[in-house]
DNA sequence: CTTAGGG
DNA sequence: CCCTAAG
């Protein structure tokens, strides 16, 4: 029947341009943290790295709010070149792409900053790939200072122990100051460490890209490493903060479409044109258990701990971050996760929506080890820098003070590639909104911000600011932020554990998948002819989907200049010695609120109609029938909207707000609201006769 | 998973 | 929109 052709296209990534800190308000959401128990949660691979900047928020409190949201890749480079230029504190130089083969390899944007002469980059970032669920980047410093250090902790070990992210603190701080034990561990240690780590795992990954070794490895715990809180940081605080920036060759969008595979194939045949059609193909097969696989996710993974949701502390934290994920909550209880997974299930309909490893994999070979690229450090004096660049005194004051914040500006955030499939038939415009679509769906299915310090990942999330030395310039060579998927998606039937970490790099397969957006198409099935207002109401519904996201979100016009400035504010000391820190905390996730999508008029009709004839109480079939094609819809939206909606038509038009509804429809709206409400209640009579559950219109209209 | 309601 | 208790 479905013998269209499809397409399918990869996307390799794109930038997602920074957003701009959110309101207080937004904000003031509470945030939850979520406990991941199943430390297999691999999800699959790194979202997104972003390279962020921070200041101190001394004389800094106006720094910059564009964000650069970069389309291409060159693109990226020139603004970020021309924007250090002109903050000038930093030095920036994108790392070429060198290696022979290594065309699609990315590039690794390094900016260094001159410490004590020593100058630091960002070396290389390193995603695993089985137990993805986290990045790993590792810094590596220039090395005039040899990495004779050596750290106990041996992170190599912990490959099951998914739980405890790889996490690497490279402090070049800590060397410096000689820090005793672990917290050692940086520089030339830790890439020493990695070194010899990817040595060993690349043959059992089998990860080799572009000839370069570009697997993950994982390292212990973070936690316990010993990340002591920064001592109160000395003299260099006033040092310049430097900017990383970590790109790979599909970091824009733009430039992923040159690399858009387009594959077009009968869906019946050709099973397996290519590695992408047929990992396509396993997802695919894969969603069989989809239910299944959703249960035991809400049962197994997302057994929340609500318990910590008063952690407190470092809600702010993280608040501060969360504007990065458009308001989307992340489910955090059973209940909850389940809904999301039933959203999810929705979401995707007939869609998947995978992730691929590339994002992963690109991401490491961005940063293969071989290239060198080294920034010389050198101007200063930006406008940040002169910020950061405080006399100490002030700099102590302001760790002292409770009221010290930290100013980051994240310059954008890389989503991993998308795979989506569409019908040839489709329409450019279906083609906008299924990749819009696949887009919310990536950024909406839980995704979880990551934060590199020095390139390592720090995973305490109650440590504060303070404390992990995020508020410290001195500490803060680079700060990054990395997207990971909150998901988690089970390993593939056929597969273990060990298949999947067999699995080539090369295999961009996608861990999502999005399928043919329905809309626009003939052969859909068309709504029951009794109901045409539904009709209107699907159509209009898929437009929906193509929820008007922020500009910068959308990849067909980012905002080049614009910059994002979002604050973590320091937290005090005080504050944090409240905090508890519980193991358990650690591997908490942020959950991120549906983004908001006021129903149109169109769909408010369809909402009126479908219930005119269904009634209310029968949120579920008003859906089916009114709402099928809405996937971001839920029954429970439209219970809701249905509340407010009789709620709107029982004040004074004055009172509305956002899109007036027409008086018509709220009138409607009352009638159809008065007329069930009866029928509700006295629902012992003539049931039959009056109020066929089928479909009793109302009488009179 | 659905409903129904409170937040 | 979110969160939940109930069914």
């Amino acid at each position: 029947m479905v013998l269209q052709k499809r397409l399918y296209y990869g996307f390799n990534g794109f930038e997602v341009p920074a957003m701009p800190r959110a309101s207080r308000s937004v904000r003031r959401r509470r945030l939850f943290e979520k406990k991941v128990e199943d430390s297999r949660m691999r999800a699959f691979d790194l979202l997104a790295t972003v390279a962020g900047e921070l200041l101190e928020e001394k004389g800094s409190s106006a720094a910059p709010s564009n964000v650069s949201g970069q389309i291409s890749e060159s693109a990226i480079r020139k603004d970020s070149i021309k924007q250090e230029q002109q903050d000038g504190p930093h030095s920036f130089k994108p790392e070429p792409c060198d290696q022979g083969s290594c065309d699609e390899s990315a590039s690794v944007f390094v900016l260094s900053s001159q410490r004590h002469g020593h100058d630091f980059s960002f070396k290389e970032y390193l995603h695993s790939k089985e137990d993805s669920t986290f990045g790993l980047a590792s810094v590596k410093t220039k090395s005039e200072r040899p990495a004779n250090t050596t750290c106990a902790h041996d992170f190599g070990e912990s490959r099951k122990e998914c739980e405890n992210f790889p996490c690497m603190i490279c402090g070049k701080h800590h060397v410096e100051r000689g820090s005793p034990g672990c917290a050692e561990s940086h520089d030339g240690k830790v890439n020493d460490e990695i070194d010899r780590q990817m040595e060993v795992e690349q043959p059992r990954t089998g990860s080799v890209i572009d000839g370069t070794v570009v697997d993950m490895f994982h390292l212990k715990d973070p936690m316990e490493i010993d990340t002591k809180p920064p001592a109160l940081v000395s003299s260099d605080s006033s040092v310049e903060v430097p900017l990383h920036g970590i790109h790979d060759h599909c970091s824009s969008f733009t430039r992923c479409q040159d690399d858009v595979k387009v594959v077009s194939r009968d869906d019946d045949e050709n099973s397996s044109v290519s590695t992408r059609l047929s990992t396509l193909k396993s997802y695919r097969l894969s969603r069989l258990g989809d239910r299944r696989i959703r249960k035991l996710l809400a049962s197994k993974h997302w057994k929340a701990a609500p318990a910590m949701l008063k952690d407190g502390v470092f809600s702010n934290t993280e608040s501060d971050i969360k504007p990065i994920f458009r308001s989307r909550k992340i489910c955090y209880t059973h209940q909850r996760s389940q809904r999301c997974s039933f959203k999810r299930r929705k979401l995707f309909g007939r869609s998947l929506i995978s992730i691929s490893d590339r994002g992963i994999n690109g991401e490491a070979v961005s940063s293969s080890p071989e290239k060198k690229v080294i920034s010389e450090a050198t101007c200063l004096g930006g406008t940040m820098h002169q910020a950061s660049r405080a006399p100490v005194t002030s700099q102590k004051s302001s760790l002292e003070s409770r009221d010290s914040h930290v100013k980051l500006r994240i310059k954008s955030f890389r989503v991993p590639e998308l795979f989506i499939e569409i019908p040839e038939t489709a329409t450019v415009g279906s083609l906008k909104r299924t990749v819009m679509e696949a887009v919310t769906a990536v950024l909406g299915s839980g995704l979880r911000v990551g934060v590199l310090l020095h390139g390592k990942k720090v995973r305490d999330d109650n440590r504060t600011l303070l404390q992990t030395g995020i508020s410290h310039d001195d500490k803060l060579d680079s700060l990054g932020f990395t997207l990971e998927p909150t998901t988690v998606h089970p390993p593939p039937p056929q597969c273990s554990e060990d298949c999947q970490s067999l699995l080539p790099c090369d295999s961009t397969e996608p861990l999502t998948r999005y399928p043919p957006v329905p809309a626009l198409e003939p052969g859909l099935p068309e709504t029951s002819p009794d109901l045409p207002l539904a009709d209107s109401g699907n159509s209009t519904e898929d437009s929906y989907e193509s929820v008007p996201f922020p500009p910068d979100m959308s990849m067909e016009k980012t905002t080049p200049d614009s910059k994002a400035l979002v604050s973590v504010p320091a937290m005090s000391v005080e504050a944090l010695a409240v905090v508890p820190l519980h193991g358990k905390s650690r591997r908490s996730e942020l959950v991120q609120r549906r983004i908001r999508r006021p129903f149109s008029v169109s769909e408010v009709e369809a909402l009126v109609q479908a219930v005119e004839k269904l009634g209310t109480g029968r949120w579920r079939d008003v859906k089916l029938r009114a709402f099928e094609n809405a996937k971001h819809r839920t029954y429970v939206d439209l219970k809701d909207k249905w509340k407010t909606l009789v709620h709107t038509a029982r004040i004074s038009p004055q009172q509305r707000r956002g899109e007036p509804v027409p008086q018509e429809l709220l009138d409607r709206v009352l009638s159809a609201h008065a007329y069930w409400s009866q029928q509700n209640s006295k629902p012992g009579g003539r049931t039959n006769n009056n109020s066929n559950r089928p479909d009793s219109p109302l009488p009179a209209q």
